[in-house]
DNA sequence: TCGTTGTTTCGATAAGATTCAAGACAACAT
DNA sequence: ATGTTGTCTTGAATCTTATCGAAACAACGA
């Protein structure tokens, strides 16, 4: 039950931005099912928007440490990150007043 | 573990954009210090806002289910509304895969 | 080398969010 | 009633984010 510091807030704030958007909340949804991976030219396929609108927003949740990027071969391959997802799940809990 | 409704997806977006906000955190967690709940006139002491922007991110807040107003004699008191917190940690614990 | 395929960056426009001054309201005290 | 105190709404300026076409880049195969 530490203090909350500035920084942590920022990288909060950060998370919270990236899921605040339903493209980019289907994307990771997208991941889940997928196992937790997925390639970049699948999520095209799923989420109505241009390419470089699809891009802007797998950079925001790349930045946010919400997802990995790896190469695949030739491709990227697009990986949840689950401690980040952990990390966020504490400070929420630590909100709650219990 | 069942299937997201987009019901459900358009509350996490509105819980998460109500989340990524500095001046939204810090209420929060000052409620939660508060023991989960504040008067507003407490609010405007540890935000450097004008008091119309404060009103404006409690209505945010109020209007993603993470708050809740209530009389108290003469002013409004804020809770924290835990139930949408555990809504919402719930729907993160589904998007980890493990 | 030349094309093909997958992805990012740039530039411009459109849409949304944040902020505050000013005005409006509501409840209580004098 | 009149004034005071605490809060909300309106309207306008500013800032940020989302979107896409076009151009650029990078990696691979023919």
């Amino acid at each position: 039950m530490g203090a909350v510091k500035i920084q942590d807030l920022k990288q909060i704030e950060k998370v919270s931005k990236a899921l605040g958007d339903k493209h980019r909340l289907n994307i990771l949804l997208h991941l889940t099912k997928k196992g937790g991976c997925a390639a970049c030219s699948e999520i095209i396929d799923i989420i109505d928007l241009a390419q470089p609108s699809i891009s802007h927003h797998v950079k925001i949740l790349t930045e946010a440490g919400l997802i990995e990027a790896e190469k695949e071969g030739r491709n990227l391959k697009y990986t949840l990150n689950n401690n980040i997802l952990d990390d966020y799940i504490n400070f929420l809990e630590r909100l709650k007043n219990d």
